[in-house]
Parts: structure tokens; sequence; C-alpha cells
DNA sequence: GACAGGCCATTGGTGACACCAATGACTTGC
DNA sequence: GCAAGTCATTGGTGTCACCAATGGCCTGTC
């Protein structure tokens, strides 16, 4: 708590309360309040509240201090505000509003994968995919969500676009969160795992087309497990 | 930029010259060095320091001052960033980039806004696409312009995903660097009228998959045009 | 030559200050 | 009684001086 954290600690419980919607939209709030609140010197609040105004979850005016925003001049793609969302009671929306972003984005980054990994990439998403289908078959969760994970990351990564390559944090949050949460079978349906194996294949074969339909299978039926709309 | 600029003056300077590449990733800056170069005092240089490690173009460490990191750690989705890219030299790749993430949402948010948009929204979206052809035909294009930007923005912004709307305003952006780039034809092609005509019919009839289509077809013949593979 | 220990540059954090813009109450005049 | 202008108060903005902590680097010893 005390090395490298101070601001951090009173960042994350300032963005968590306001992401939370525990404090409300138009909510006055000043440098005094907040640094006495959480026990810390006006200089560091002053730090804190420019973050979260470049973060658009407060506008900073003076003499007025400091007010919430809504929801809608949130940075929402932010890491950090994804994050608190996670956390907060917007879980089950943030977790709709991500996969459908997955459902958008995957597909497009396997086909780029298959146009730009570098060779490297192609054998480690071969080798991850039989190895999922080991896990998967024996049943070991946490290995294989760890596979899955590093799977769609490389995929994101490797798609020849960094905007796409600045999900895979937040795909690994939802996938882990996924399965923390309870909403994943116990053993990884067979599909699954063959639609892993043929992105896999096609990414490594250079064919983008079979990649992005084999990439929308897999998030298609995610996103229709979870949302029945 | 007289009044309520210091700090985001210098946070500008900061970031464009680091998204530009100019000041080369690994480079050691020290607080005392930013204040003195841009006239500010160690505080202000601090927030702006603070800033600038929470989009991830800084790391900042004891001893060692502060350190540029190389792209792969910067948050790419955020609109500042994306703004400096698009005024620096990497403004082709970001404007490629874009687009593509752009062809990745739009359709989906074209489908989630024939599922939730206010009668408001349906009847403003047909509106707007019928103006669009006056407009288009007329030759008029910056006005068309503003008329293009705020259709795709309604329809980012109703598609009831947060994370899509968050898009908007990068959007916009890409739209008008577009057309200010002379990357457009004089006159808009009457396909693209049609297009946003059906994307507009589509909303308006609650008919997801026919909006996703249209829209599709929208970004995909600028997709086309901008990126010969 | 490797390891241990200390030095010190540089960030982390605090408190106090002057400054200024916006606000809202207060005054003034009609 | 009401409207318009005035002005003190409030709270962010920017600066400064100071001390604490830390970690890279140098030095010295074995």
């Amino acid at each position: 708590m005390s090395s490298p954290a101070l601001h951090s600690a009173v960042l994350d419980a300032l963005g968590r309360s306001i992401t939370s919607g525990d404090v409300a939209p138009g909510t006055p709030l000043t440098l005094e309040a907040i640094g006495a609140e959480h026990g810390v010197s006006r200089t560091v609040a002053r730090e804190v509240m420019r973050l979260l105004e470049g973060l658009g979850l407060v506008r900073s005016r003076r003499r007025v201090g400091i007010v919430v925003l809504p929801m809608e001049s949130w940075n929402v793609l932010d890491p950090r505000v994804i994050r608190w969302r996670l956390e907060g009671p917007g879980r089950d929306r943030q977790l709709r509003t991500l996969t459908e972003l997955r459902h958008a984005v995957e597909p497009l980054a396997a086909a780029g994968a298959a146009r730009h990994a570098s060779p490297e990439t192609r054998d480690e998403l071969v080798d991850l995919a039989t190895k999922m289908r080991v896990l998967g078959e024996h049943g070991d969760l946490t290995e294989f969500l760890a596979l899955d994970i590093r799977m769609h990351e490389l995929v994101l990564r490797s798609s020849g676009n960094e905007l796409f390559g600045a999900l895979a944090g937040v795909v690994a949050a939802v996938l882990s969160g996924r399965t923390h949460l309870g909403l994943m079978p116990a053993s990884p349906v067979p599909e699954a795992l063959d639609q892993h194996e043929e992105v896999a294949r096609a990414v490594a074969a250079g064919d983008p087309a079979a990649a992005e339909a084999a990439m929308a299978a897999i998030v298609g039926e995610v996103r229709r497990a979870l949302t029945e709309d």
C-alpha cells in the first residue's frame, strides 16, 4: 500500500464509486473533500481528479467544483473503466456489450491474422489449439482458460491492427470473468474445440475468409448463449 | 486556448511528440526537463506525466525518470491518442486501422439500432438520408459531410451498446479527415446515397439483418477504396 | 571478478501560497 | 416588488519549498 499505490488506490476507489453509480451524475465534489475522504493531500487529489477527467468520468470547473458526468461521456473503451464496470453492479451489461464488441471485432481480427501473422505466431496458434483439445477433454478448466485467453490474445495482437490488439486485455477479462462466473459449461463443448482448431488452421494456412468464418462461429455461439434477446 | 489550458497544452505537445515517434521509445525524461521545456512548474509537469502514464505513453519510475513506451502499450483506443496520431505522420496507418474498426463495428451497430433506436431517432435517420440525397446531388460537400457524420453518430449512439457509441467521435474524425484529405469523390456516388437510405429504412422498419447488410455495404466500399491490399 | 553496501538523483507526497473565474447573495434603482 | 448590477466568497489553477522513499550506479572489499 505504501510504495507504488497512493494514487491508484484513490483512483480505483473514486472510479469504482462513479462507474457503479454509487455517486450519481451531477454530484459535486471538491478537492478538499476527496483529500479528506481518502486521507490524502490536495495535490494527489488533484492528480486523481485529472485522471478521472481524462476518463470522462468528471468535469472540473472553477468555483463549482468537480461534477460527476453521466455515462454518455465516459471513456467506456478505456481498460480501467471497463475493469471498474466489470467489478461493479453493471457487470452483466458490461459483459453483454463487451461480448457484442468481440462479435464485431474478432472475426475481422482473425482474417487480419491470417494475412499478417508471423510464422512463429501461426505455429503457436496451431500448438495452442491442439493443447486446448487435450486439456478440454480432460476438463482442466483453469488451464484451459489460460490457453483460450492466450489464443484470442495472439489473434488480436497479430491482426495487423493495433486497435484490435488493444482489446486483448479486455477480452481476457471477459473470458476469465465468464468462467469464474460459472457461465461456461463444466467441460468445453466439442464444437468450440473444433472451431478453435479451425481458426488456428485457417490462420496458419493464410486463409482469411476461413479464419473469419471460424472465429465468427466461436463468438456467435458465445453471444447466443449469453444474450437470449 | 488561453484560460482553461495550461496543462492540456503541455499534454497535447508531449502526446503529439510521442505518438509521432518524434521522441523514441526508451527515451528518458525528467519532470524538471518537461517543466523547463514548456515553461511550466514541476507540479503541472507531474499532472501531465500522470495523464500520459494513464494513456500508456510513458512509464514513470523513481531514480530513472519517465521513459517513453513503445506503441504496443499505448491506449490506442483513447480518443486523444487517436487524434494525435491522426494529426501526425502515422495518419495513413491510423486511418486504415480506424476504417477497419468501422468495418467491424458499424454493421453490428446498425443491427443494434434497428432493435433499440427510439422512434425519434428512426425518424431523424430517414430524414437525414433524404436530405443527404438532395445535398449529394447538388454537390455541397461540407454540408453533406455534416449529415453523413450525424447519421453515423446516430446509428452508433442508438445501437444499445455504449462501447459502439464511444466510437462516434472517432468515426466523425475519420469521415471529416477523409473528405478534407481529398479521398472522397467530388460528388457522392449514387450507390452510397442508396445504401444510406437503405440503412435508414431498415433501422426505421426494425429490420436488423437488412440494416447490418446495408451498413456493411457502405463501409465495405469505403474500405475497398482505401486499402488496395 | 563478484558481491555488498552506500550514495544520490529523481519521483512520490505534503502544505502553503497567490491568483482568478464563476457564483450567488446583496445592493441599488426604478 | 422586481430587475439589473455589484461584490465578497468559494474552490479550482498554478507555483514553490520541502522531505521521504527508492532504486540505479558506483565504490570498495573479499
